[in-house]
DNA sequence: CGAATCGTTGATTCAACTCAACGCGAGTGG
DNA sequence: CCACTCGCGTTGAGTTGAATCAACGATTCG
C-alpha cells in the first residue's frame, strides 16, 4: 500500500498518514515529507449526523479522516437532501473549500469518525513551499470534481439499477485503493434513505433495486455490509469505467 | 469589470484577459501579471461539435475560452449523453485536467469558439513559481467543482421546471460576471437536445419546460436567446442560490 | 421491555419518457 | 428560383420507471 520511499516511517501519527495518501499520487522528496510531519494539528471525533461544517460557514481547516465515514450534502426547496460525496478513511474531506471565502454545502458525519484538521492557511503555505505537496494536494482535489462529474451522469442517465451498482462500484474500488480492504467486501454503513439521497431516488427505491441486485445474485447483503458475488457482472449492470478515479490499476 | 490593478493593460492579447480573469479571484501582482503576459500559446478556432479533447487522452494543454461556447460530456452505456459543463469566453476549459494523466471525459465546441491554449507543464510551473497566480488557478478548479456538486443536485432533487429554471439562472449570472452583459438577456446557444442532455431530461421534455416557464411569463425566447422578465421569479422557481459560484455579488 | 429507527412490501399515482407526426427555416443543388 | 433535404422545435397519445402513501416486521438500544 504504502508507497515506501521513506524508510522509518512507520510510527503512523496523522500527519505521516496524510504524508502517505498524497506520495500515492506523486512521489514526495523526504523534505517535503518532513515539513507535512511537522504541520500542527488537532485529531477530533465527531458524533454520527454530527456537522463538521455547514452551508456558509468561513472553512478555517481542512480535514483528513483517519476513521469512519463523513458525507457532504446540500439541501434543495422543500427540504430534499442531496448528498454530493462520500468519504472514507484517507481522504480529504475539505480540500474543495481550500481556498473558499464560505461553505457551499454542508458536511457531516455518517458515522462516528476521527479526523485530523489542519489550518487552511497553513496548508496552502505548505503547498506553495513544497511543490510537490501542492501538486498532491490539487490533484486530490481534481480527482474530487472528476468524481463529482460522474455523479452527474450517473444520476442524470442511469436509471436506478444502474445508478445504484455504480455507487457500489465506486465505493469498492475506493476502500480497495485506500488499503481499507479488497473489492469485493463493501463496508457500506449508509442507511437505505441516504443511499437515496446519494443517488437521487427515494429510500423505497433503493430497497427495491437493492433487493433485485441481490436477487440477481450480483452483491449479498448483510445489514450495513455489501459483499460483491459478481465483480464484472456489477461493473457491467453499472456502467462502470473507473478511468475517473484516476487510480493506476485497471482492474 | 477589471480590477483595474494594473493601469496600461489594456491591449488585450489572450493572456492579459486571462491575467484580468484570474485577478478577479484574488489579487496579483504585477510581477506575477507580466509573467503570465510572457507565456507562451496558441490561438485556435474550433468549429462546432468539434472535440478539443476525448476521453483517455493525454491533456497536453490548458484552454481558455476568449469566444464562443465550450461543453464537456461523458457517454453513458447506450449512448446516452450528459453534458456535464458549459463554458462561455473567459472561463478556463480544461483546468480540471491540469495534473491528470489522462481526460475522463469529452470536450466539444458547442458553436465556434476561439481559444488560448498553454502547455499544461508552463502553466504548473507559473502557478507554483507564483503562488498569486497558484491560489487563483487553484480557486478556479474548486468554484468548477462546487458547480459540478451544484448540478449532482440539480439533477438529483429538483424536477423538470425548477432544474431547467435554475440552469438558465446560473448561465445568466456567470454571464453576467464575465463581463458578457447581464443577466436579463441570456445567449443560449444550445438545442433543446443539449439543453436536455445538460440537465438529464430528453428534448421532448425540455421543449415543453421552457414553453410553460415561458407561458408563466418568466422568460421569453427567440430563436437561441432568452430575456428573463421576472428574474426573482426565475430564481425561486429554480431554487437558485448562488453562493456556490463563489462571486462577490449578491443580488 | 418499550421506543425508535430502519428495512420491507403492496397499491396507487404521477412526472418524465417514448413514439410518432408535422411545421418551419436554413441551406443546397439542379 | 424552386424543390429538396435536414435539423430543430412543437405537439399529442400512450407507456413506464420511480415516487408516494401506507402498513407492518425486524433490530437496536437505553
Amino acid at each position: 500500500m504504502h508507497s515506501g520511499n521513506v524508510m522509518a516511517r512507520d510510527d503512523h501519527t496523522p500527519m505521516t498518514l496524510i504524508g502517505d495518501r498524497l506520495a500515492t499520487r506523486f512521489p514526495i522528496s523526504d523534505a517535503a515529507l518532513d515539513a507535512i510531519a511537522a504541520v500542527p494539528h488537532e485529531t477530533k471525533v465527531f458524533e454520527p449526523s454530527s456537522y463538521l461544517l455547514r452551508n456558509g460557514e468561513r472553512p478555517a481547516h481542512a480535514t483528513f479522516v483517519l476513521s469512519g465515514h463523513i458525507y457532504r450534502q446540500k439541501i434543495a426547496a422543500g427540504g430534499a437532501r442531496q448528498i454530493v460525496a462520500v468519504h472514507m478513511a484517507g481522504d480529504f474531506v475539505d480540500l474543495q473549500h481550500l481556498m473558499l471565502a464560505h461553505a457551499d454545502h454542508n458536511i457531516q458525519a455518517l458515522t462516528r469518525a476521527t479526523v485530523a484538521q489542519i489550518a487552511s492557511d497553513a496548508l496552502v503555505e505548505l503547498a506553495f513551499a513544497h511543490p510537490d505537496i501542492g501538486r498532491a494536494l490539487w490533484t486530490e482535489s481534481l480527482i474530487e470534481a472528476a468524481i463529482f462529474r460522474e455523479w452527474v451522469v450517473n444520476i442524470g442517465r442511469r436509471d436506478a439499477r444502474a445508478r445504484t451498482a455504480h455507487l457500489l462500484c465506486e465505493l469498492a474500488v475506493r476502500q480497495e485503493a485506500a488499503g481499507l480492504g479488497d473489492r469485493s467486501s463493501l463496508d457500506l454503513p449508509m442507511s437505505q434513505e441516504q443511499l437515496g439521497d446519494a443517488l437521487g431516488l427515494t429510500s423505497v427505491h433503493v430497497n427495491r433495486t437493492l433487493r433485485k441486485l441481490e436477487r440477481d445474485e450480483l452483491i449479498e447483503r448483510s445489514k450495513r455490509s455489501v459483499t460483491v458475488r459478481d465483480w464484472s457482472g456489477l461493473k457491467r449492470t453499472g456502467d462502470f469505467h473507473p478511468r475517473y478515479l484516476h487510480i493506476e490499476d485497471t482492474k
